[in-house]
RNA sequence: GGGCGGGUAGUUCAGUUGGCUAGAACGACUCGUUUACACCGAGUAGGUCACAGGUUCGAGUCCUGUCCCGCCCACCA
């Protein structure tokens, strides 16, 4: 059979897929007479291209999808990708600064153009590299959170929603990013440890007794705060009612400093008189406690800063400032008063923008919002009866977690692309009030799909959608069945309900889907969400397990990112040692759940097993005979023991013809086969792909193979490497695609399966486990390994043939060793070999003992053996007296105290090594 | 402040419900090109399993405490 001296990874990959695709084999249908089994991508975002975390999740996902559909389940694997409203917008928008063009110079529409334009151009480059990967995703169906359906679904969404009083509009705190001018969700603000300042600052107490308000300089009370610019926006200062220190403050007020305004003085217990000074500066409109202090006392909120976070009208003198700037110019000024105290460091969190990084404002805003409290209910239920389970079981706890302290959702977003918010206001109707901050469901606003002709209350034609869009993840998380065409029911433009039948099928076979497998940076953005909009819209949760892999990291610990430019690129890896090596190498280094520490070094891992594999079958493919093996392979038939099993594995060849060997490697295969399929169930993937690679490498590989050299042409030999090869790389296909594809379809074989992927998940055969048999095999590799072993410490020429004597005790093995008494010779090198229970020790000879067993090599002839005496006595010599120096050396405390400390550590562990190796010689010569 | 993960050969890590004589890969060392493979083969050396107690016939594994490292959550003004 023909087969390449090198495997060309590229070729390989380039043929095969594009047969893949050619025959349709990714393909899933509704198909009543199979299981189904169905995941959903995390759907890359556009903007991205493929990272290793990327690589470790789909080659995850690859390799499910390819065992079950090989297990013989309907297997579909959902493409796609998220239109990433944030990320993309900013990149389209850098791409035009690049060209000297603004957002707004272009306009909405215009604008909106352009990225769909980028969208074609550059949206589709990471599913080409999953193709890369080896993905056998469904992709005619490749659905993009933008399509049309897709949309729809959004809409729909939104509406019921609305209509059911859980989507609702208001002013609230939000957190605001003055780079992306956009409101973002509280999971969208990340928030990071910095070294910022604590400052103090003097509020003076307000005299009012003869009726004129004026300033009393020896009354004051000091307030801390971080960040001292929001101060212009203080309303109130608040302090706890227990703490004694105030208690004179009741019914006093305060002069703001500098804006000279009145500040009532708030009794509040949220207060902690133990941070700071116990006085808190009430600022409603810039910080979330003091909203909700704001509301609870009925304070007006003075908003002070502007979308980009410069310094607005309110701020007095220092409008059109940024807020950093304002902070300084603000301290001068206070300083200058007197009025500014100190500023000590302190450590704080701060929310940052989790696209640009900048920091965050937490700022009064109105914004939309999901009530996830009532829809949070039955998710939690979900995951606590078990009917969601999470592998590591640990996430169960975080996702509760989150789930129980969960809080609305703000899901506006001021950009331009993405879904825009399905509301219109009738500008007659709708009166614009900061101040209500109850839903004005009532006075203007129509929620629907399409914009009305008119206002259903006043018939005003004056009707304006609002400008905002929806989170990206306010679409993602109706993925698991908008991907299908969810809703199924419709309502056409004439007002007819109609039901989209295929959808209907689709979602009936396929929902929910089995398992998602994502990063554990996702749980709250989408895998939480997604349980939520399943069982909200579905009735039914969306998957049943969830798998969360670890984090890719380089091997210092540092997350990989891009920012830190420290990421391995899996297009390189995959260039330079193929798709396959990729695959398998970031999969057998992955342990449950634990995060990964990649180098470019590790892919040799992978590399190295692809090059064995391609040889190993080499060795077989080019002295298989068509004839021999183009059978039917399940007519053999094997005996085991007494009993006659009809086991399914024969042909024309007699049970008793087959070796020890043979029914050895069998029996691991067997072994291994149960092994990882148990493995890939449980979800401890590098587990199943270590188990696979120690069969084929130091079973099959190192010892079978050697064997089945010394009787290649026989049929028992034949027959047990084609099986055995043949159905190794059918456990192999999903972790490596290619090269086992490129190796099967170069085997001889007549039925008509186009391709390994499509064959049949081998089926267990216990009867082929057979514990005698690997006990037995044991033993003489025992023994081989022994025989080298003595060769190697007697330096005995490696052509050189010896004779073993082997003496033992039980019955039993001697009859096994003497039946294969010809491996022995072949693997160990053996001229004469004599096994029996009464060997007595030969002259001068090298001896081992293993369990019960004595070996013996005489070692007369083989070497010379007054010069290996003579050898020997030199090196002992010369390592004893190395061993004085080295003791001295240790004993000399002048060297112990001043020697580098790993110097002293290496001369004590020299002084061990030295020592063991003595009395190794020292045993040697004594058998001479 | 709360929660989680980790500390095992020189290095990076496995080690499922306690049974282990603690494994692998890479690196080191000694041999070796016998026609599948030097991206290889044969062999060797390397470990008080972070520390201190406890439970047990038996602990890397379970319990308690301590010390490091990393991550996540939280309205630390």
């Amino acid at each position: 059979m023909e087969i390449p001296t090198k495997y060309n990874p590229k070729e390989v990959e380039k043929r095969w897929y594009a047969f893949w695709e050619k025959e349709n084999l990714f393909a899933a249908k509704v198909n009543p007479k199979k299981k189904p089994y169905s995941m959903v991508i995390p759907p890359p975002n556009i903007t991205g291209i493929l990272h290793m975390g990327h690589a470790l999740n789909n080659t995850i996902q690859d390799i499910y999808i390819r065992f079950k559909r090989m297990q013989g389940f309907e297997s579909l694997w959902m493409p796609g990708t998220d239109h990433a409203g944030i990320a993309t917008q900013n990149v389209v928008e850098k791409m035009l600064i690049e060209k000297g063009k603004k957002r707004y110079d272009l306009g909405r529409d215009k604008f909106l153009e352009e990225v769909w334009r980028w969208k074609e151009k550059y949206g589709s480059a990471i599913i080409d590299q999953l193709k890369r990967l080896g993905c056998s995703c469904d992709w005619p169906r490749t659905r993009f959170t933008m399509d049309e359906m897709f949309s729809d679904a959004v809409l729909e969404v939104f509406i019921r929603l609305y209509n059911e009083d859980l989507i609702y509009r208001g002013d609230y705190i939000i957190n605001w990013c003055p780079r992306c001018q956009t409101a973002l969700s509280d999971e969208e603000a990340q928030h990071r440890e910095i070294d910022g300042m604590l400052y103090y600052v003097k509020y003076p107490v307000a005299t009012t007794d003869d009726g004129r308000r004026t300033t009393d300089d020896k009354g004051f009370v000091v307030v801390a705060t971080t960040r001292p610019e929001t101060m212009l926006g203080d309303v109130a200062v608040a302090v706890n009612p227990k703490d004694k220190r105030y208690k004179g403050l009741k019914g006093k007020t305060l002069v703001l400093p500098i804006l000279q305004r009145e500040l009532k003085v708030i009794f509040d217990s949220k207060v902690d008189p133990s941070f700071g000074t116990g006085a808190l500066k009430v600022t409603p409109a810039h910080d979330p406690v003091d909203f909700e202090l704001g509301i609870a006392h009925k304070l007006e909120p003075v908003n002070v800063m502007n979308n980009d976070a410069t310094m607005n009208e309110a701020a007095g003198d220092y409008k059109g400032m940024d807020r950093l700037e304002c902070r300084e110019a603000l301290i001068e000024d206070l300083k200058e008063r007197d009025l500014f105290i100190k500023a000590e460091p302190h450590k704080h969190s701060v929310g940052h923008c989790y696209r640009c990084h900048t920091m965050i404002e937490p700022r009064l805003s109105k914004q939309w919002f999901v009530r996830m409290k009532p829809l949070s209910v039955k998710a939690r239920e979900a995951v606590e009866k078990g009917k969601i389970k999470f592998y590591p079981k640990r996430w169960t706890k975080v996702y509760l977690n989150w789930m129980s302290n969960i809080r609305d959702w703000c899901i506006s977003r001021q950009i331009w692309w993405g879904h825009r918010i399905p509301v219109y206001y009738c500008k007659k109707c709708y009166e614009q009030t900061t101040d209500d901050r109850r839903q004005t469901r009532d006075t203007g606003i129509i929620v629907s799909k399409t914009k009305p002709e008119k206002c259903p209350h006043c018939n005003s034609t004056e009707i304006e959608q609002d400008p905002d869009v929806l989170d990206t993840w306010f679409s993602s998380w109706l993925w698991p069945f908008a991907t299908f065409g969810w809703p199924v029911e419709k309502t056409t433009d004439d007002g007819r309900r109609t039901t989209d039948e295929k959808a209907k099928a689709e979602l009936d076979y396929f929902y929910p889907t089995d398992v998602l497998v994502t990063a554990q940076e996702i749980i709250f953005f989408w895998v939480a969400r997604m349980v939520i909009s399943g069982l909200k819209f579905m009735k039914d949760i969306p998957f049943g397990d969830v798998y969360i892999h670890g984090t890719v990291r380089d091997d210092t610990g540092t997350k990989m990112s891009k920012s830190l430019g420290n990421t391995i690129d899996p297009i390189d890896i995959i260039d330079k040692f193929g798709s396959d090596a990729l695959r398998f190498s970031i999969i057998s280094i992955t342990a449950q759940g634990q995060d990964v520490f990649l180098s470019p070094q590790k892919f040799e891992i992978g590399r190295n097993f692809a090059n064995k594999l391609w040889n190993a079958s080499r060795l077989v493919l080019m002295n298989l005979k068509e004839d021999m093996v183009k059978k039917d392979l399940c007519q053999i038939r094997l005996r085991q023991g007494r009993k006659s099993q009809e086991v399914c594995f024969g042909g024309q060849v007699a049970n008793e013809k087959f070796t020890l060997a043979d029914r050895w490697i069998l029996s691991r295969f067997y072994e291994a086969l149960g092994d990882f399929t148990k493995s890939l169930e449980l979800y401890r993937i590098n587990d199943a792909a270590n188990r696979i690679y120690e069969f084929i490498w130091h079973e099959f590989c190192d010892w079978y193979l050697e064997i089945a050299k010394l009787t290649i042409d026989e049929p028992h030999t034949q027959i047990t490497l084609y099986k055995v090869l043949e159905k190794s790389l059918r456990v192999l296909h999903p972790v490596m695609p290619f090269i086992t594809e490129d190796i099967w379809q170069r085997l001889p074989r007549e039925h008509t399966t186009v391709s390994v992927m499509v064959t049949k998940w081998p089926h267990m055969q216990k009867e082929f486990i057979d514990k005698k048999v690997d006990k037995e095999m044991q033993l003489l590799i025992d023994v081989i390994q022994a025989v080298r072993n003595l060769r190697a410490t007697w330096r005995i020429e490696h052509q050189k043939e010896v004779d073993v004597f082997i003496k033992v005790k039980n019955k039993k093995v001697l009859a096994a060793l003497n039946t294969n008494v010809k491996y022995i010779n072949k693997l160990a090198r053996v001229g004469n070999l004599d096994v029996s229970t009464r060997i007595k020790k030969p002259k001068h000879s090298a001896v081992s003992v293993i369990h019960d067993i004595e070996i013996f090599i005489p070692l007369e002839g083989i070497i010379d053996i007054d010069k290996e005496k003579k050898r020997l006595e030199e090196k002992v010599n010369n390592l004893q007296s190395e061993l004085k120096r080295v003791e001295g050396r240790l004993k000399n405390k002048g060297f112990i105290s001043k020697a580098p400390k790993d110097v002293v550590q290496k001369a004590k562990g020299r002084k061990e090594l030295v020592k063991v190796e003595i009395n190794s010689l020292k045993k040697n010569l004594s058998a001479l």
